[in-house]
RNA sequence: GGGCGUUUAGCUCAGCGGGAGAGCGCUGCCUUCACACGGCAGAGGUCACUGGUUCAAAUCCAGUAACGCCCACCA
């Protein structure tokens, strides 16, 4: 930076709009972000979960992208060579349904456009508005390699795309065949089972009579979507059904389309559910295709592509299938074939990209045999080759792995990788190349391409692979595959994590990834789901534009408890904007005070005092906590260790500490305030920037020594200061004191600025400390000065107070109420009482003494004795206040 | 139907076998030379309920309830 600009004053409050810009356009033109496989470093790799071209970024992509970029971060502070994969995934559905919605808006459609326009038009929409996202994850400050940026349907994620489906197919792992799909009628494409969500819906069991064709009667069957009776084939009963034992083998006429259809015995029919007789429909229902295959039942189906009855549904052809369900209930009615409606709660499939109900719809489509594959990937889990964190995560997969169904791969849409599959017009072969044939084996010429395209997850579950340049072997890929982490919120795991897995193991030979990161979903204040519809959407570059990036992120990672959603609140970003402007205004201290500060040289050991002692020693603790934390991706504990130090600690005690020293100190000791306080702060700054890369990097970039940037500075090591249990403990007791003084002076309202006197009457141990150190309390409870004394003063002092650790003595009199001192003292005897009361409960009891630990029975004795001594002195003092003589 | 998670201060949440914690909010005092996006002090809780294990349970086990989520082809 220029150096006028470091030299300018701080302003008190922090303006993350102006520096963040400056340091992200710093760090990327100095090339931080690329990973050099060349390089002698160990090494980390992670994939950006690649969103959505169409996508803009929301808090889920905040906290994701935030704690990859924590974990990235660290990594390369601690001298591994960092490859953070980014790019956008084309999905596919997403991404048709925006252009078809703008050439909507134009009076047109793709239709009338024509496929190969269309694929260009959505294109040019991609190079236009598509990635969006991208700048948007670097106002995030993600150290991403941009350079490496990839979109999974450019030239090399297609290639690999279908190098894999000919080795799938290759392998009799792809089939093509007529099944029943999960057909969304308004997207006009099949759909993945997992790509349906289920809903429970309150609706209706219809029960309907179908006359025997003999005319002996009827029997009844049960169905929560009448309207598919237009396409029954059968009726079914279970043979071990007594109420049907006869019925077997009869004819029924199906009503309204008035077609004979047998009456069959099948085990599936539970002949506890409804009537016990169940229609049969294979077009239109998976487990009555099943039934059908079983009894080569015809399929009749009844449906067009856009969910409308087809000239299979005679009278009702032409009807949306709603209307075509009231209409046939009204006609069964009028006929009186109706023989009753019962109220029936049941799950409803939608299509998770518009929610249309989805429907069972026969037709032919590409299909992966998903057991082969899963077969390594759980073997893969199982012997610890991918962990997963939190650990529940293991089983769920598992659980899904092993009852994993055939993936249905191909979509009805015009967007995204067409499959590699060619059919011959003469002789009808099916030929499946990587790269397009100029012809049949045949030797005719007459071949097309299947118009269908893959499943946007199936370019997805190449990722770490195909954006590394496989299928060539790379160096890139040799030096950075398996990646270190995949992290990632817990709803796509079945989408996503396991067909990387698959698929990674089946092309590489190897896992994706070590570790398994499942990040919790981003909810509202209330625990809701953000939605635009709800309006409880906080927009992560709202946040930002208001708190600036380090708080949001701070915010995010420091709520990030493995395993738990989050819910997050406006005003906990504006607290740890807060804590971003106290970590400003503390460096601004810590510089304002540097004046003729040289870094170089140490400072002899015997010139530090024991608040410098005790924050390095708490520094020592702080970086261990936060270290092991952010190691086992617990964001919230390292974050929360660092704010209690960084404010706690070192704001609140020590830096109040050195103030005296700091301002008006002699040179020695100025010096040693000055080396600490810079010390303590720009490691605290290193710990810190992980969460908080901006305020850091400008903050560090303006402390004396400071290196090219934060981004390159070592990561602490708990070593790097040394422990000091002494120094604690006498902290400790300052604290103590200072507190209870503090608290005598705030109740008794005598005016901050009122510099008194003060006797302290303590055990000589802590008087040793106290006296040692009188000038810590003196200046922390404002005092003018202390004496120390065996026995309480003369008559002079107006008031005594007990403060933990010693008997204090105030020499002020106006405004000192002896009831409200009482008062005061009171409330803290009773505390004591109740502790003294369980702690000598607790001794008494022989199981505890004789079975507890020893050490823990002695922390119960000692506590024991400390309460007492509390408790003596507390009611003395109340006594003496009571007395004659103490009001 | 199966599984999972949550239930701790007014709110949002940590803690997950040995002294009930944080942030925000609230009350009082303080515009003191880093910060009012601040300082100091304080109020506030039978840790959902019932039973069990243990010398000891917010913490482990079992069950109950409420809320939330995921999976599932009983029409």
């Amino acid at each position: 930076m220029p150096e006028d600009e470091s030299r300018e004053e701080l302003s008190t409050v922090y303006d993350p709009s102006e520096v963040e810009a400056r340091w992200y356009a710093f760090w990327e033109g100095r090339g931080y972000f690329h990973a050099d496989p060349e390089s002698d470093k160990p090494r980390f790799s992670q994939v950006i979960p690649p969103p959505n071209v169409t996508g803009v970024l929301h808090m889920g992509h905040a906290l994701n992208n935030g704690l990859q970029d924590v974990i990235a971060r660290r990594r390369l502070m601690q001298g591994y060579e960092v490859l953070w994969m980014p790019g956008t995934d084309h999905a596919g559905i997403a991404t048709q349904n925006v252009v078809e919605r703008q050439l909507e808006a134009e009076g047109t459609d793709r239709h009338e456009l024509g496929r190969e326009k269309f694929v260009e038009r959505v294109w040019q929409w991609k190079e236009e508005k598509g990635g969006a996202i991208i700048s948007q994850l670097k106002r995030l400050g993600c150290i991403c390699d941009w350079e490496r940026t990839r979109f999974t349907m450019d030239e090399g994620c297609s290639l690999a795309v279908r190098t894999v489906f000919k080795e799938l197919y290759d392998a009799g792992l792809i089939y093509r065949g007529k099944y029943i799909i999960n057909w969304c009628t308004r997207c006009h494409t099949a759909l993945s089972d997992i790509e349906v969500e289920h809903e429970d819906k309150a609706g209706h069991l219809w029960h309907i009579r179908y006359p025997y064709a003999d005319g002996s009667g009827f029997i009844v069957v049960a169905t929560t979507r009448p309207e598919t009776m237009l396409g029954d084939t059968a009726v079914a009963v279970n043979p071990s059904d007594s109420r049907f034992t006869d019925v077997a083998g009869r004819t029924v006429i199906l009503p309204l389309v008035e077609r004979r259809i047998p009456v069959i015995n099948d085990r599936f029919v539970d002949p506890g559910f409804g009537t016990g007789a169940v229609k049969v429909t294979p077009a239109h229902d998976p487990n009555d295709f099943e039934i059908g295959r079983r009894h080569s039942l015809e399929q009749v189906n009844i449906l067009n592509p856009e969910g409308t009855i087809n000239e299979n549904g005679g009278a009702y052809a032409g009807m949306d299938r709603y209307e075509a369900r009231d209409a046939v209930v009204a006609d069964l009615e009028a006929r009186g074939l109706l023989e009753k409606i019962e109220d029936h709660q049941h799950a409803v499939g939608h299509c998770y990209r518009c929610g249309t109900e989805v429907e069972p719809y026969l037709s032919t489509q590409w299909f992966v045999k998903m057991e082969p594959l899963a077969r390594p990937a759980i073997e893969a889990v199982r012997d610890g080759r991918t962990t997963f964190t939190p650990e529940r995560w293991t089983r769920i997969y598992y659980e899904w792995m092993e009852n994993i169904r055939d993936w249905c791969i191909s979509r009805q849409l015009w967007w995204g990788h067409q499959i590699p599959v060619w059919y011959c017009d003469d002789c009808g072969e099916q030929v499946v190349e990587i790269e397009a044939p100029k012809a049949c084996p045949c030797g005719s010429a007459n071949l097309r391409q299947d118009p269908d395209v893959l499943d946007t997850w199936f370019s997805s579950g190449l990722w770490p692979f195909s954006t590394m340049g496989w299928p060539e072997r790379t160096r890139t890929l040799a030096e950075f595959y398996p990646t270190s982490v995949l992290t990632t919120a817990h709803d796509i795991i079945f989408f996503w994590v396991a067909r990387m897995m698959m698929l990674g193991l089946r092309a590489m030979g190897d896992v994706p990834f070590r570790e398994v990161f499942v990040t919790a979903l981003v909810r509202d204040y209330e625990g809701k789901k953000m939605s635009k519809s709800s309006g409880n959407v906080i927009d992560p570059i709202d946040v930002i534009e208001v708190y600036g990036t380090d708080a949001l992120r701070f915010t995010l990672a420091s709520i990030a408890v493995p395993g738990r959603d989050i819910n997050l609140s406006e005003e906990r970003i504006a607290g740890n904007r807060n804590f971003v402007n106290k970590i400003w205004n503390a460096a601004r201290l810590v510089t304002m005070n540097l004046e003729g500060f040289e870094p170089g040289a140490d400072v002899p050991g015997d010139s530090l005092e024991l608040a410098d002692r005790w924050i390095m020693s708490r520094l020592s603790d702080v970086i261990e906590r936060a270290d092991a934390g952010m190691e086992v991706f617990n964001f919230s504990m390292a974050g929360k260790a660092l704010y209690r130090f960084f404010w706690g600690d070192f704001c609140d005690w020590y830096l109040e500490l050195a103030k005296p020293r700091l301002y008006r100190g002699g040179p020695e000791e100025r010096r040693a305030a000055q080396w600490v306080s810079w010390r303590v702060l720009e490691c605290a700054l290193r710990l810190l920037h992980p969460y908080m890369p901006f305020v850091t990097e400008e903050l560090w970039q303006r402390l004396p020594g400071a290196g090219e940037s934060i981004m390159l500075a070592s990561w602490p090591s708990a070593g790097d200061f040394a422990r000091d249990p002494g120094a604690a403990m006498e902290m400790e007791l300052i604290q103590e004191v200072t507190v209870g003084m503090r608290s005598a002076r705030s109740e008794h309202g005598i005016p901050p600025g009122a510099k008194i006197d003060a006797v302290l009457v303590c055990a000589p141990g802590a008087r040793e400390v106290l006296e040692r150190q009188s000038s810590y309390v003196e200046s922390l409870s404002g005092l003018a000065g202390i004496a120390f004394s065996d026995k309480p003063p003369g008559e002079g002092y107006g008031m005594r107070v007990v403060v933990e650790g010693a008997e204090a003595y105030l020499s002020y009199e106006s405004g000192v109420d002896a009831a409200g001192e009482i008062d005061r003292l009171a409330r803290r005897l009773a505390k004591v009482e109740v502790e003294l009361e369980r702690c000598v409960a607790k001794l008494a009891s022989a199981g505890f003494v004789s079975k507890a630990p020893p050490e823990v029975v002695e922390k119960e004795r000692e506590k024991e004795r400390e309460l007492r001594e509390k408790r003596g002195k507390l009611n003395a003092q109340i006594a003496a206040l009571e007395g004659p003589g103490g009001a």
